[in-house]
RNA sequence: CGCGGGAUGGAGCAGUCUGGUAGCUCGUCGGGCUCAUAACCCGAAGGUCGUAGGUUCAAAUCCUUCUCCCGCAACCA
């Protein structure tokens, strides 16, 4: 087994609330990355969860009445529930309120305080009384807090912080070293003009505010601050402790990729890195900053009452027609739309028109002139080979954009073989071949080339609406959907008999 | 001058790094075909590439001005 390892990680969810299509997005495409990575032989690892401790957690228990750990216990549940709805295929579902987590952020906070790294100090800071809130003075409106509107005063309160400074040479030459490390490129820039080199203050890491977090165990009274619980969920559930590392992390660590939502860039590319220079242990690889999915109405709020949730498409259009639009209609850098007229859009011309077509004319017409029976007769002629060298190409231009992350062009490559493939069945005109007694072993290799495309895309659509492609390989009655079986063109079992063609996707009318 | 991103036919995007006939999907119009989910294939119309200027034989692409939109601005995650 010389499988290579392959560590890709979500961030964390916040328990807040239910995600909607928006947050829901990074799940879905890092579980493309994932599982394109397994189907090229890689031993993939794929980390989700949920980040349950804050203010707002609590603030938001008090509001139902419930206790926070019971809160955030229901808010876990919904969003593993809306993973699930969408096919994701997560490794390890994880939570910050795991005792072993909690344990061993404890340690972390320890070690990083016994060597220096965290000291106490005092957070001075612009106070509504009122509120019990600090405010920034770039927060402030009018000089006034920005909740109530009332006064604000300088308060200082005793609190712990992270010697950020003292890592920020180490951390500007790392990013520098390593070009790669912060994606798409555009990040990097802004991340160390608009941040590190203006010069980086310490980092204030604890908080006596509220108590809904892992507390700090030799000082109890105060609690650990979110971002350092939430980021270090990476390492803590994968076996690391200060003390000692266990195999399966000394095996997974360093991850190859976080992928995380842009506004959170920040926090994985400053406060992380620093966090684990401190511990001594490796960067991740990557860290790439997703675009996000918006509205062709404006922003998402509950005010607008425009908060689009994933698992009500899926139960509408169903799960791979939103995959489908997650995966293929958002740019690499720039923010996606999303409005049900587009998502319908691209479910009718690429889903029903493009691939569903295809499948059902070319399985019907096998029903229809061999009774579902097509051996490769090897009848070919030149018009076959600009399809064949557009079935092979894939492997290699596939797989290059989802190197790059590019997974919407990786898709949007597929599709245009299968477009390749309608534009065939065109050129070869079998249902007039089907009329001549002396073409019956052209038409066989006619269907066979038909079918050998169909397979060969359904092989990579495995990762990205991997429902249908075991609904094609099923209508195909192949066993033959490894990653290899795509570098060559005739891979698909001679003689095989297909079963009954279904509609894959359902044509959404649109006047509903 | 806080930092960064964006503005390309009706809609959504690519192209900008490494200047050289402006491309894709959807929509519209016309034609073809009939195996298929009114699907498929071919063709056409439609863009002074946000504004103003500059460099160049040549600018969507490089430089400068301005306008508009968006994100960030560190103790909310």
């Amino acid at each position: 087994m010389d499988k290579k390892k392959y560590y890709i990680s979500t961030a964390i969810a916040y328990t807040s609330s239910k995600p909607h299509i928006g947050n829901t997005y990074e799940i879905v495409l890092a579980d493309a990355i994932a599982r394109y990575k397994r189907l090229e032989g890689y031993d993939v690892y794929l980390q989700t969860g949920t980040d349950e401790h804050g203010e707002k957690i609590q603030q938001k228990a008090l509001e139902k009445g419930v206790t926070p750990q019971e809160y955030v216990d229901e808010q876990a549940g919904i969003i593993k529930d809306i993973w699930d709805i969408m096919n994701t295929s997560y490794d390890r579902f994880v939570r910050t309120t795991d005792k072993k987590h909690e344990e061993v952020v404890q340690h972390i906070f320890k070690k990083m305080y016994d060597q220096g790294d965290i000291y106490k100090s005092e957070y001075k800071g612009l106070y509504c009384v009122p509120c019990e809130s600090f405010w920034t003075e770039s927060q402030l409106v009018d000089g006034k807090c920005p909740d109530c509107g009332r006064e604000v005063v300088e308060k200082s309160e005793e609190a712990y912080f992270f010697r950020l400074s003292k890592y920020q040479d180490q951390l500007v030459e790392y990013i520098e070293s390593h070009p790669d490390f912060i994606q798409p490129e555009s990040r990097k820039n802004e991340m160390l003009n608009n941040f590190i080199k203006p010069g980086l203050q310490d980092l204030c890491v604890s908080r006596t505010s509220f108590d809904w977090g892992i507390p700090v165990d030799f000082d109890p009274k105060h609690v650990v601050y979110v971002w350092l619980d939430a980021l270090t969920n990476y390492i803590t559930n994968i076996g690391y402790d200060v003390e000692s590392q266990t195999e399966e992390f000394n095996y997974k660590w360093p991850a190859d990729l976080h992928l995380i939502g842009k506004d959170i860039i920040r926090f994985h590319t400053i406060y992380w890195p620093c966090f684990l220079f401190s511990l001594g242990i490796p960067l991740p690889k990557k860290v790439f900053g997703h675009p996000w999915l918006i509205m062709t109405d404006g922003k998402m709020s509950k005010s607008k009452g425009n908060i689009v949730y994933a698992d009500d498409l899926v139960n509408e259009f169903g799960v791979d027609a939103v995959r489908y639009y997650f995966l293929s209609q958002i740019p690499f850098a720039s923010d996606g739309f999303y409005s049900k007229e587009l998502l319908i859009d691209a479910i009718n011309s690429d889903l029903v028109n493009n691939l569903g077509n295809l499948v059902n004319r070319t399985i019907s017409m096998s029903h229809k002139y061999f009774n579902g029976i097509v051996e490769n007769t090897n009848v070919i002629e030149d018009v076959d080979n600009e399809l064949k060298s557009t079935l092979t190409a894939l492997h290699t231009s596939v797989t290059g954009k989802m190197d790059d992350l590019r997974v919407g062009e990786a898709l949007g490559l597929i599709f245009d073989a299968l477009k390749r493939a309608n534009k065939y069945i065109d050129e070869t005109t079998p249902w007039i071949l089907a009329k001549d007694e002396t073409k019956q072993d052209r038409l066989k290799t006619v269907l066979y080339n038909l079918l050998e495309s169909i397979r060969i895309c359904s092989v990579y659509l495995q990762a990205f609406i991997p429902e249908t492609s075991e609904k094609i390989f099923s209508q195909l009655n192949t066993k033959v959907t490894d990653f290899g079986s795509t570098e060559s063109f005739g891979n698909l079992e001679n003689n095989i008999q297909l079963n009954e063609p279904i509609h894959l996707f359902d044509r959404i009318d649109v006047e509903k």
